[in-house]
DNA sequence: AAAACACAAATTGTCGACAATATTATTATA
DNA sequence: TATAATAATATTGTCGACAATTTGTGTTTT
């Protein structure tokens, strides 16, 4: 389901990928001890390769780390949540000014096309905003940024942890007609080369998304 | 001079810190391999620990690696540094913005003063503006937003790549006065809980930061 | 002479064992 | 009984050795 296909070459990257996995969809519990040897039995492996897939994993922001101690899965709480998305805030709202400079005309033509077949989906009567839909219309916007390390943070870091978030509070379905709205007016701005409005236009877009799920926080 | 005093508790956390020292401060050089077992005679650690040395380098973009190739050291090009600063300019800003709602009163105050007393030394003659000035009042603000992860993010990572650059480029001097006049406005939005206009400074403040290293760089 | 192959050297990836530290259980003492 | 000191256990940190892969060299072939 991931676009940015990472392609596991060493056992080690194997084992990263399987262990963030596990956690961000919720296998292992949010907050729960990581065991070194009790990985590398599980995933027949030595500590050593466990090792380099937390370590990695601490770099994400996933797993906290003690020196001496030993690694957790983070915790999920409401001040985590709304942290996070201020900093989505702060680099998707970056990402879609550069996106408006610098995004391929060709780029923005398939985003729209995108969006409208989605539309037709949602007129007849599936659910738009199906994760995926959402997923790709971000990613794209991000790419078309072309700041490379801005599209390394988010979609190597900042993503899996936003998705840990909405995956282990149940966020599946809603939002459904005004995100298109929001997709459809974001993109329009990038077409327009505005990067001040399109810029503008995220932030409030992923603001909206924060409010979403901080609702449904609260009411656990 | 680094605030955020870190402190080493492993041996492989002396490492990373020495050798990530090494090369910010261009003892190694940029784009520069990095053989594990050469490290490892040089600092007399077992190979694993410098591995994870540069792991951790690796998650900071400061290294990239490729398997079974290697570590080299990044590359320093004009692309690099404005891809940095425009995430720098998104997250900065974002702080001061939070900064503005978060920081406690008798912090903004402490943070007004230091500026005075800076500008005092302004007035004898000493430049302003001597990177560790400017340091100190960056990083107050990150810390005065509250935001964790944000935090992180800044001192962990891009801090010490920006650094590379500025020093490397050899930026010491310049930027004096109208430094120092930036700063005080962003306090004074800070003071008056202006949210809004903090971080519309702020990121003007590093966009000229930003112009001000890019010129440098275009003369090389 | 250029290209393709085979071999050798060097480097990284992985492993199991040992050392150092933290946690838990036990005993001794007030 | 509660608390402090101590021993036992378990977990992480570090190490050296071996395996797998890449890189460089030399040879063969066209």
């Amino acid at each position: 389901m991931s676009f940015f296909q990472e392609q596991a070459v060493t056992s080690s990257d194997k084992t990263f990928f399987r262990l963030r996995e596990e956690i961000v969809e919720g296998e292992i519990a949010a907050g729960s001890k990581l065991s070194e040897v009790e990985l590398s039995t599980k995933y027949e492996v030595s500590r050593a390769v466990v090792r380099e897939a937390i370590n990695r994993l601490e770099a994400c922001n996933i797993v906290e780390r003690k020196a001496n101690v030993g690694a957790r899965v983070v915790t999920l709480t409401a001040e985590g949540l709304i942290e996070l998305y201020q900093i989505r805030e702060a680099l998707e709202g970056m990402a879609a000014r550069l996106a408006a400079q610098n995004m391929p005309e060709a780029e923005i033509e398939k985003l729209a096309t995108l969006l409208d077949d989605q539309f037709e989906l949602v007129k007849q009567g599936q659910s738009y905003y199906q994760e995926a839909g959402d997923l790709d219309f971000h990613y794209r916007i991000i790419v078309g940024s072309q700041n490379q390390q801005l599209i390394t943070m988010l979609s190597n870091g900042i993503y899996h942890l936003a998705r840990m978030y909405r995956v282990q509070l149940g966020m599946t379905g809603p939002r459904v007609t005004t995100a298109y709205d929001e997709h459809k007016h974001i993109v329009r701005a990038i077409a327009n080369r505005d990067g001040e409005l399109a810029e503008i236009l995220m932030r409030r877009h992923i603001q909206y998304s924060k409010n979403n799920i901080a609702v449904k926080l609260s009411k656990m």
